[in-house]
DNA sequence: TAGTCGAAAACAATCGATTTCCACGTGGGG
DNA sequence: CCCCACGTGGAAATCGATTGTTTTCGACTA
């Protein structure tokens, strides 16, 4: 950038005025009364010029910046883009703009991205990095500072959050593995450092509970991240070790691919070995090698509720539901079937 | 956002000195020498508040921001989220972070968000909207604002701009459809007001000449956007007019996998009855049914390669070549495999 | 004719940093 | 013994907007 930029001041010499009854024509407080005229002087003045006021000055004297920050984990997990659209987008209509902040899941970058957002001093921040620790939260909350929790609950609850309905969706998965036939049910957790994971998996061993199924542990494999190659990883320990299960509950649609692509590796026919779902349905799912059945979350709708909810919240409106819960429904595809009948695996029931 | 925040002024009353003095030692800058008892003092004072300088005051004075924009046609198109990722990542390395625009290509968006970049006084702008219009460039030439086209080319060859050949890839895909015995092949352009719709067009119909084979203009369909859906629309004028092809390529990924999904749903399979590729090698495209024979974009290379040449740029370093052109490799999978042999289809060779 | 009122616009303070210029004190050289 | 250089740090201008307070000026009234 260089150049020097037109600024208020030289608007005001164009149109003789002062810089400050610029301001004012061009805000259009009702406050005080101009002539239609030096309005008019002060426009025309504004367009020829090709003033656009600086965000920086402006938002150093009103302490409003506009912006909002949004703190990703990994956006090239594709469930993120989506969210990001509805956020953006919302945010955009309502004349905001964000600044984006993928940390990798990494606990410096994410400090470290905090920082940055503090020095713009922006207005809110919308954190959908499921694995921001406590004390950032409550550091958050002492500072006064306005965010929204995106894709993940929140123990406190005068806190903003969006998130879909883990504990029905996974119940969903569940009961239809097991209305399937299913009896051996490996889970592929996320990492349970971070809330969705423990939900996830805490709501994968209630509804196995509720259908009194044995829940071995050889039958749990927490995988290290969201990713494909976790999720594979993660796969080999319930595939390869002691018996396996006919079905795989993984806690993302990423997790899922990683299980369905070692089964293929190690032989196993999915679905007709192997049953897998997912969670996120994310785009593009039912063009997968087989379409895969998973858990639907309304992604943009998300996105763009936590927007409005926190800008809401920080333009001091009421809000009646500080949190909201988002319907997560079942979606059949082809990566599901009845689990193969010649196998050894004996019906455990308790 | 509230409370009201740490200054540099309360640093300086806090450690008993002069605020100028506590920016030159936050500055550390050698110019003036400090009493490194007054340095510590100062740096003691700044810790135990937790003193963050405003960003927006710093910008204002210093004229710089440490900020880019980034224009992205579709952040829902699995491309752009690698892309992203090496931009941003290379970016906080060197001290600047991202403002990231999503103008889900429209004109107005784009228009609003380089006001928005504009108003910030970002020190740079990452284009990877291809479809911006050379008028919004020229404006940009001409207030000397640093920008670097990421994913297409540039006429004026002092623009900064890093993208895939498109020539050598496009060139590869059907060079091998060609060697597998194709002759009938279709082509799904991407819209032809993108730099992007235009080179990959341009470079199949040359490839197709040098092999002498004929191009009848109902072998030619324009998606109008990058989008599975548009890719979907697009094929279905190439497979139900007229006599089909029996290889298609697509200008994008998504266009391709859309062709695939209307392939399958006439009844034809991929690839026995129809050879699809596609291009760019966009994530889990080995996990697609069948698995996209497509031409490999180094995308996050590309991100990181773009943000560090405008960063060399906007300060000032020297930069020997303003033009980047990465290499696109062709990498064959599952969705490509010789004619069908029943075909009707004459061996057309002019 | 002086005084009042009100509309219109100028003035000036402010936001929080950086940076140029200047002041003060001390020590060394002429 | 005086002056100057130098090390150290304060004072003040500046970046470009917004906004509370004054000023200006014309019209109207007493």
């Amino acid at each position: 950038m260089a150049g020097r930029r037109v600024t208020i001041t030289d608007v005001a010499k164009a149109a003789n005025v002062h810089a400050s009854t610029v301001s004012r024509v061009l805000n259009g407080r009702a406050e005080l009364s101009l002539l239609p005229e030096t309005r008019e002087r002060v426009i025309g003045a504004a367009t020829r010029l090709g003033y656009r006021p600086s965000a920086l000055a402006r938002g150093l004297r009103m302490r409003r910046t506009f912006t909002l920050g949004m703190l990703v984990p990994d956006i090239t997990n594709p469930v993120f883009p989506t969210i990001i659209k509805g956020v953006e987008g919302a945010a955009h209509a309502r004349g905001y703009h964000l600044i984006l902040c993928n940390t990798d899941d990494s606990y410096e970058r994410e400090a470290s991205y905090l920082r940055v957002l503090k020095e713009w001093r922006v207005d809110g921040i919308v954190i959908a990095s499921s694995s921001t620790a406590d004390s950032t939260l409550a550091e958050l909350r002492r500072e006064k500072t306005s965010f929204v929790l995106l894709n993940s609950a929140s123990r406190a609850s005068d806190d903003l959050a969006v998130a879909p309905d883990n504990r029905q969706g996974v119940s969903a998965a569940l009961d239809h593995l097991i209305q399937l036939g299913h009896r051996r049910i490996g889970l592929i957790a996320a990492p349970q450092t971070t809330m969705t994971g423990q939900e996830r998996l805490l709501a994968a061993r209630a509804t196995l509970r509720r259908h009194h199924l044995v829940q071995e542990d050889a039958l749990v494999a927490v995988a290290d991240s969201f990713s494909e190659a976790a999720g594979y990883h993660a796969a080999r320990r319930l595939l390869l070790d002691g018996e396996p299960p006919t079905a795989i509950f993984g806690a993302n649609d990423l997790i899922a691919l990683g299980a369905v692509r070692l089964a293929r590796e190690i032989g196993l026919a999915v679905p007709a070995d192997l049953s897998v779902v997912g969670f996120n349905d994310i785009p593009q799912s039912e063009l997968f090698d087989p379409p895969l059945t998973t858990v639907h979350v309304p992604q943009e709708e998300m996105g763009v509720l936590a927007a409005a909810l926190l800008i809401d919240n920080l333009e001091g409106r009421h809000i009646d539901r500080r949190q909201i819960v988002l319907e997560a429904e079942l979606v059949v595809r082809g990566s599901t079937a009845t689990p193969p009948v010649a196998t050894t695996t004996a019906m455990k029931t308790a």
